[in-house]
DNA sequence: AGCACGCCGACT
DNA sequence: GTCGGCGTGCTC
């Protein structure tokens, strides 16, 4: 039975991949739109939904219809633009629509909060309260004061409007007496938008070299349409100068930009270089923020109040009133990429959004990501490439360092220990790089083989032995330091494996009066402490720095002149097939915090595997001929950028539910034929996670439409497995972890 | 997902 | 006798 009618079809916050058909309410003035937040009764409850389309015939019967409730929106909340790029999106990602709609707005409003823009009380004098004399206020020497101050403010001020309420308390002036005066008809409030997006003067900047000119000069003869570029520029070659410059040319005073960063690329200092070199007012967005804040940012982007968002992964669903161009730094950073919940790709959806505005996008990295550079091969992309670094900066000389053909003191290789020593008589700086925190990674029983294992995941427990725990670094749990084999109960244990604090503990005392500092999770946690250990490093007293991740990204130390990175092994032989492109990206970029200056930085790299072709060809021809090389072997193998990927992750408590809701899967695709191959169902590399044991099934074919088709026609039927209501599954479209 | 309905075990 | 366990079905 059909219902013919003004029917209203909305997403609701659900994880069904399916909308939901409505009657607007009874009588309704406003014009509904999509992109419009409605309320309406679903199930037993009032929920908030958004408009997707205003159709007039529905495949549900009239009398199983419901009313909309409530009109939470006048105009629609989302643009146009943005609209289109979530629908998109909510296909490209197979993930359910009304998700993917209300991820993308800041949480008040998913909540059904009014889209409203915080105005701030301001009071201003009248034309009676500038020329009122004094004797007329005689009676009234506080309101006099007041009127005074307003007047004496009134004749230093710049800005158009009056003062905020909080300005003049600031000031003592008692909101109370300007409420008298408002009485008296002397002063006036008026309510404003918040000035807080304020355009300050431009400072200049640099002179640019021809490269960094051509680049901008590039951009800007494709400024008009939709085109793509990526900038590759080697550390220190001044692509943010680029970014800087193209922005300024660009931009005309109505005019928008988003700039996406990785998570740990958007410090106070970054924000601090685009405020004072662009004229241009400037919004931020990340996952500090109040809902409030994230909220009046959102909306001032939206009504073009603010011209630059500098955001992380989730601004890409920032509206904007006249977006002109996007630009993404480090845009090879796997931050883009969200893990959970809607799987999207921050990078892949920027392209599409400048694709379906028409606008240009500006990629940036010194290492750009084989997908990236498979795109430059192809033509989709146009390469611009910053080869000169900055000032005098020199490039750094890599050295592989053998590991087999020598002692190891606590993972450091004889030799390496030598030139720590060398560079240290020469009062220069040096960097150890170990992606791996705590003591060891391992405690076990020598005796019986037993090794110390998280009750929740299937990992070995890390000794932390300053904080005195053993803790899983997969679900974080901590538990006390055992001393004695719980098997065999002999004892001391032994500890395997190399840690950060255990370099550090062990170069403290090789090197017992040099001051050295550990960065990593553990050493910075305390607030404050990160910038205290940097501050340290920068003024010179800290000689050896040991760190993780934490240290390969944003941060410049131009006195360092040795790098050594420890266990690059793990990236050569990994179940990853991208785990070597992530490999030789960290390389360059530890390497990068090195030689800034005019010393040049000597990069030793430990290994166990000096003839591996890949690192042979990085190290010494560089990082393009690495990309093209591991290209190739990509397309051999049949893997992405050639082939697409589709992860089907499954997990419960129970690992037997797992099994059986692959095995129905399996089943189903197996009607495929040969369009999609099928890897697995297999147990994932980490088995069992936070108390749940983890499956994984890979989908890959040659041509992305035939993925993206079969997951059309089985998802759905997938849905409706009750096998599927035991184990928490979903689906991962150009996953980039395998693990 | 969230929520209710519904049919079987150990308790005030 | 019930409180509550989670299996199942539904959401316009």
């Amino acid at each position: 039975m059909k219902t013919i009618g003004p029917i209203i079809r909305v997403a609701v916050p659900s994880p069904l991949r399916r909308l939901f058909d409505y009657l607007p309410p009874v009588k309704c003035s406003t014009k509904l739109l999509p992109g419009m937040r409605v309320q309406v009764p679903f199930g037993r409850k009032q929920i908030v939904a958004m408009i997707v389309e205003v159709t007039d015939t529905s495949d549900i019967p009239v009398t199983q219809l419901k009313y909309i409730n409530k009109i939470l929106d006048q105009t629609p909340l989302l643009t146009s633009s943005l609209f289109h790029l979530l629908l998109w999106a909510a296909d490209y990602y197979q993930h359910p629509i009304g998700e993917v709609l209300l991820h993308a707005l800041p949480l008040l409003l998913r909540q059904g909060k009014a889209a409203e823009i915080a105005m701030v009380t301001v009071w201003e004098l009248t034309t009676e309260g500038e020329q009122i004399e004094n004797k007329k206020l005689r009676r009234a020497p506080k309101q006099w004061q007041v009127l005074q101050q307003l007047r004496e403010l009134r004749k230093q001020q710049t800005k158009s409007h009056g003062f905020s309420t909080h300005e003049l308390q600031a000031l003592g002036i008692n909101t109370q007496t300007l409420k008298l005066l408002k009485n008296k008809k002397l002063v006036i409030d008026k309510k404003i938008k918040q000035n807080k997006w304020i355009k300050r003067k431009a400072l200049p900047g640099p002179h640019l070299n021809s490269e960094q000119q051509q680049a901008v000069t590039s951009v800007l003869a494709g400024c008009n349409r939709f085109t793509t570029f990526l900038v590759q520029g080697v550390t220190g070659s001044g692509k943010t100068e680029v970014y800087l410059k193209i922005l300024q040319e660009l931009l005309t005073s109505k005019e928008q930009a988003l700039v996406l960063v990785p998570e740990i690329g958007l410090t106070p200092q970054m924000v601090q270089r685009f405020r004072e070199r662009l004229g241009l007012s400037i919004g931020i967005l990340h996952s500090n923020l109040t809902d409030q804040q994230r909220l009046q940012t959102w909306l001032a982007a939206k009504q073009g109040d603010v011209q630059i968002i500098i955001g992380t992964r989730s601004a890409i669903f920032t509206p904007f009133a006249n977006l002109q161009t996007i630009i993404i730094d480090e845009s090879h950073d796997i931050s883009f990429k969200q893990w959970e919940g809607f799987k999207y790709h921050a990078r892949d959806l920027a392209v599409r959004r400048a694709q379906l505005d028409n606008i240009p996008i500006v990629m940036g990295s010194a290492t750009p990501s084989l997908q990236s550079l498979h795109n430059v091969n192809q033509g989709r992309f146009q390469r611009l490439t910053l080869s000169q670094r900055a000032g005098t900066a020199q490039a750094n000389r890599f050295k592989l360092i053998d590991m087999r053909q020598q002692p190891v003191q606590e993972g450091l290789a004889h030799t390496v220990l030598q030139t720590i020593q060398q560079h240290l008589e020469q009062d220069n700086q040096i960097l150890i790089f170990l992606n791996r925190r705590g003591y060891a990674p391992i405690v076990m029983c020598h005796q019986c083989g037993w090794i110390a294992e998280c009750n929740r995941c299937q990992t070995s427990l890390t000794l932390h032995r300053q904080a005195q725990y053993l803790q899983c670094h997969h679900c974080g749990k901590t538990q006390t330091i055992l001393q004695q084999c719980p098997e065999c109960q002999h004892t001391p244990l032994s500890n395997i494996g190399i840690g950060t604090e255990r370099v550090e503990q062990f170069l403290q005392q090789r090197f017992n009066d040099t001051i050295i500092a550990r960065i990593d999770r553990d050493a910075t946690r305390r607030k404050g402490s990160l910038e205290d250990k940097l501050g340290a490093v920068h003024s010179g007293a800290t000689k050896i720095l040991i760190g993780t991740q934490m240290l390969a990204k944003g941060h410049h130390f131009p006195n360092v002149t040795l790098v050594v990175v420890l266990n690059i092994d793990s990236g050569l032989y990994s179940a990853d097939y991208a785990a070597s492109e992530r490999m030789a990206q960290l390389l360059l970029q530890v390497a990068g915090r090195a030689g800034r200056a005019e010393k040049a930085g000597e990069v030793l790299l430990q290994t166990y595997h000096p003839e591996h072709p890949l690192l042979q060809l990085l190290i010494q021809q560089g990082y393009n001929a690495f990309a093209k090389q591991a290209l190739q072997e990509r397309e051999k193998t049949q893997l992405p950028p050639y082939y697409y990927f589709v992860m089907l992750r499954a997990e419960a408590i129970d690992n037997n539910a797992v099994r059986i809701f692959f095995e129905e899967v399996r089943n189903l695709l197996k009607q495929t034929k040969n369009e999609v191959q099928l890897l697995g169902p297999l147990p994932a590399p980490i088995e069992k996670r936070i108390g749940r044991f983890r499956w994984q099934l890979l989908l890959s074919a040659a041509k992305r439409s035939a993925l993206h088709r079969i997951l059309k026609q089985y998802l759905p039927t997938i849905e409706t497995f009750k096998s599927a209501r035991k184990v928490r599954w979903s689906v991962d479209i150009d996953p980039v972890d395998m693990l």
